[in-house]
RNA sequence: GCGGACGUGGUGGAAUGGUAGACACGCAAGGUUUAGGACCUUGUGCCCGUAAGGGUGUGGGGGUUCAAAUCCUCUCGUCCGCACCA
């Protein structure tokens, strides 16, 4: 090869294939999906739906990019993959950059979902934006109000109380992660735990259908299952009652108790003492300056603050209770351990068995007696759940209104069916006024009764929670523009349940559940004939900073993908996000081993102009067809670290021995789901095809190349390596023609010379281990 | 506090009972007039040795096994979630 040839070889550069191919695919429509096309069959891959910030970031790559590596092979495999994708639109982040910056919640939403719309086209994804859902619009949140209202007719959506975080001044509940330092990160002002009437989702009456089985029909991680079935906590127990010992015992009729709840009544004998919660009914009739005090102070606390908290505190009511057991009178204490969303708000403490009890008998200088553990008390069985009933309610405006009216004489009145959307008005006050935000709209507020016809009813000024938005849209991916229901039956039933569900482990206790909820309740409304609405799910790690620490704005240590983007090409960002690290794995992101991939990218591109004319050794096909089998394999199970090495391995291999037209075509085909422009472009250009590479069938491996001539026997003496032997791959059977042969290595026989063997391990074509 | 996960070279990681460190980054030495992010060769856990080779080694202790990064047990450490962030 002279110096004129390699002049005139082209270059790889990222810049000038990479558009060039996304408009083609566009133009031709590769990748819409149509039905029937692949022999087997529908494959669902979902990806938990973006929240529209503004900007892609390298998780949203993360998440989808690799997704979409997982979806190619499966379209090449021979499925008809549905890959759609929306977005999560409604939600405080948009309401807080309107107070901030003066854009109204919408226009903000509306800009940044087409923007990431922009950006999401730079990766490349096989995505078909025909099949989508924003959360925000009313022909989605329609169906939010509607699946809202046959809760409210079941009576799964209810009104109740709740402790919670509340703010004085903004009238709102606030999340844990806005109190800074006891403080509204608002207005400043202090926080108190308070009942808040609010709506609810009864979730609870399906706790038990929640629980995952031992061995479940899904596939779903073991943490998930272990982490949801711990949430929803199902403990077994009884409900026991002790009698208040009346400060004036002449007042016997009005005699009242305190329930307790308790898994271990067989230590009823051990109870020495009671514990309240400082929000129990019990406490509030205490007329004792220090207990009001002490309540005041627990009040200020969150919950988390209280769980956390182990010096132990707590105050004597002065009162007592009799122990159904032992009959004897016992102190009832008021302590912020004891939590009043739990069980019944007061315990026994049987300080001889539980170590919490325990603490605070020593602390308090309270008995401890030793029990029998055959207590019997009398009382009510009871299963109890840890898991509390789902909390709907927000008092803001970026949501779906709860399609609710207020009547004086009807009370809640649900909007009528041909009412709906109950739309969200535009032009609304949401800053901050000590109510929500839609009760400032007078005209808005104002409806008739749908059941008495009384003018000047209220509407219901809440929006819903929403995680209640992500519980179901991927029913509605399905059929985005239907009109007569959530989701079109038909179609739900020919596409669903979703085949893989990619996202975060931060959605194990929240989002995942939730969908699991949702689609238990469809099947009651004979919606689905389903039980779970994901045969498989996989949640992926956290690319962190540089530094080490989660990528913020405030820390300055974001990665923008756009950037790497354009120094690099999609590609080389796909191909290292893949073999990065495992996708499971949380790691800081590093632009050094990046170079590796662009160089690996680079040395396949010069082969390509090096193809040679060439007959095929065994060796050659052993190596193809195990690289086949084992990318195949690593892909299909979200092994893409090991896949890209493998690559990188029967690269390392074609450089040395160089490389045919066949072996490079397959080489291309393995490569197109990670790097789809550059498989195209080199298909194009090599394989001379005018179809494009992706979809192609991906190449099948013949069982008879995964077995190789001669293998490489591990020889061990007491279990240390002294050698190792190359055998003939049929002599592998006979244990003892293996024996012979790799006595006679010298390694070997130094070891065994003069020395009794006592026992010979043969593992058939790996390992023999002779014990002396 | 409760629940879950994890701990392997200078770095990301591979190996799920059978050759620890694949693959890559980085580093070192050598080669090569080397502009489209250069490339090629060799080496690279640690210790002894010119080498052959030997010893040692997967947070730490103990155990099971012919054989342990992998299984069991104790211990130390790190990370994540805990209900109104999405």
């Amino acid at each position: 090869m002279n110096k004129n040839t390699i002049k005139t070889k082209r270059k790889y550069f990222p810049s000038e294939i990479e558009p060039k191919w996304r408009q083609i695919w566009e133009k031709e429509g590769i990748n819409k999906f149509k039905e029937n096309k692949g022999s087997k069959g529908k494959y669902y891959n979902l990806v938990e739906l973006p929240y529209p910030s503004g900007d892609l970031h390298l998780g949203h790559w993360f998440s989808f990019a690799l997704a979409d590596v997982h979806a190619r092979h499966k379209r090449m495999i021979g499925y008809d993959v549905f890959f759609p994708n929306g977005f999560d639109a409604f939600g405080l982040p948009a309401e807080n950059a309107a107070i901030k910056r003066g854009v109204h919640p919408k226009d903000w939403t509306m800009k940044n979902i087409e923007n990431m719309r922009k950006q999401f086209a730079t990766m490349g994804t096989m995505i078909d934006w025909d099949y989508t859902a924003i959360t925000c619009l009313p022909d989605y949140y329609k169906w939010n109000q509607w699946i809202f209202l046959k809760m409210f007719e079941k009576g799964i959506a209810y009104r109740g109380t709740a402790l919670s975080n509340w703010c004085e001044t903004d009238k709102t509940v606030l999340a844990n992660e806005h109190i800074e330092g006891g403080k509204c990160w608002r207005c400043g002002n202090e926080v108190v735990q308070k009942e808040v009437e609010q709506w609810f989702l009864k979730i609870t009456n399906y706790a038990d259908e929640l629980i995952w089985p031992q061995d479940p029909k899904v596939d779903w991680p073991k943490e998930v299952r272990e982490g949801q079935n711990n949430w929803i906590g199902r403990s077994e127990g009884m409900l026991l009652d002790f009698e208040i010992v009346e400060k004036d015992r002449q007042d016997n009729k009005n005699k009242k108790s305190i329930k307790v709840f308790t898994t271990r009544p067989d230590t009823t004998d051990g109870a020495t003492f009671m514990v309240i919660a400082p929000e129990h009914e019990f406490a509030a009739e205490i007329d004792l300056k220090d207990v009001s005090e002490y309540i005041k102070m627990s009040r200020k606390k969150t919950e988390m603050e209280r769980k956390e908290d182990r010096t132990k505190s707590g105050i004597f009511t002065g009162r007592y209770v009799v122990n159904p057991v032992t009959d004897k009178q016992i102190p009832v204490w008021i302590s912020d351990y004891v939590l009043a969303g739990y069980g019944t708000g007061a315990i026994m403490a049987v300080p001889f068995a539980d170590e919490r009890d325990r603490e605070f008998a020593e602390k308090f200088k309270l008995p401890i007696i030793p029990t029998s553990f055959k207590s019997k008390p009398k009382g009510e069985k009871k299963v109890n759940y840890h898991l509390r009933d789902w909390s709907i309610s927000r008092q803001r405006y970026w949501g779906t209104p709860v399609p609710i009216i207020h009547c004086e004489s009807c009370g809640l009145v649900p909007v009528l069916e041909k009412d709906l959307p109950v739309e969200l008005p535009y032009n609304v006050d949401y800053t901050p006024k000590g109510k929500p935000p839609l009760a400032t709209d007078e005209q808005w507020l104002t409806a008739k009764c749908p059941k008495c016809g009384t003018e000047g009813a209220k509407r219901d000024a809440e929006t819903l929670d929403t995680f209640f938005d992500s519980a179901w849209y991927y029913y509605r991916y399905v059929s985005p523009n239907y009109n007569n229901g959530p989701f079109e039956k038909s179609e739900v039933s020919k596409l669903m349940p979703v085949d893989v569900y990619v996202g975060g482990a931060e959605h194990t206790l929240g989002h995942t559940l939730y969908a699991r909820f949702f689609t238990k309740f469809f099947k009651d409304l004979g919606l689905v004939g389903f039980e779970e609405f994901a045969k498989k799910r996989v949640q992926h790690g956290v690319i962190l900073g540089p530094d080490g620490n989660r990528m913020s704005k405030s820390r300055g240590n974001v990665v923008n993908p756009d950037d790497v983007v354009k120094e690099y090409g999609t590609d080389t960002v796909r191909l290292y996000l893949s073999f990065m690290m495992p996708y499971e794995a949380t790691a800081p992101w590093s632009t050094g081993a990046i170079s590796g991939i662009y160089r690996f990218l680079k040395r396949i591109w010069e082969m390509s102009q090096n193809l040679e004319k060439m007959d095929l050794s065994t060796s050659d096909y052993n190596m193809m067809h195990r690289t086949i089998k084992k990318v195949g394999e690593d892909i299909d199970s979200f092994s893409f670290n090991t896949a890209v090495s493998t690559l990188m391995t029967w690269l390392n291999y074609l450089t040395e021995k160089g490389v045919s037209k066949q072996e490079f075509e397959v080489f291309l085909k393995l490569i197109a789901p990670f790097a789809p422009h550059f498989a195209e472009e080199l298909y194009h250009s090599v394989v001379k095809s005018d179809n494009s590479v992706h979809l192609q069938e991906w190449p099948s491996y013949q069982s008879k190349y995964l077995t190789q001539e001669a293998v490489q026997v591990v020889v061990q003496v007491n279990g240390k390596l002294r050698d190792t032997v190359l055998v003939y791959s049929p002599k592998l059977k006979e244990q003892k023609l293996v024996e012979d042969l790799v006595k006679q290595s010298e390694n070997v026989s130094k070891y065994l010379s003069g020395q009794k063997i006592r026992k010979v391990i043969y593992i058939e074509g790996k390992l023999i281990n002779f014990v002396i």
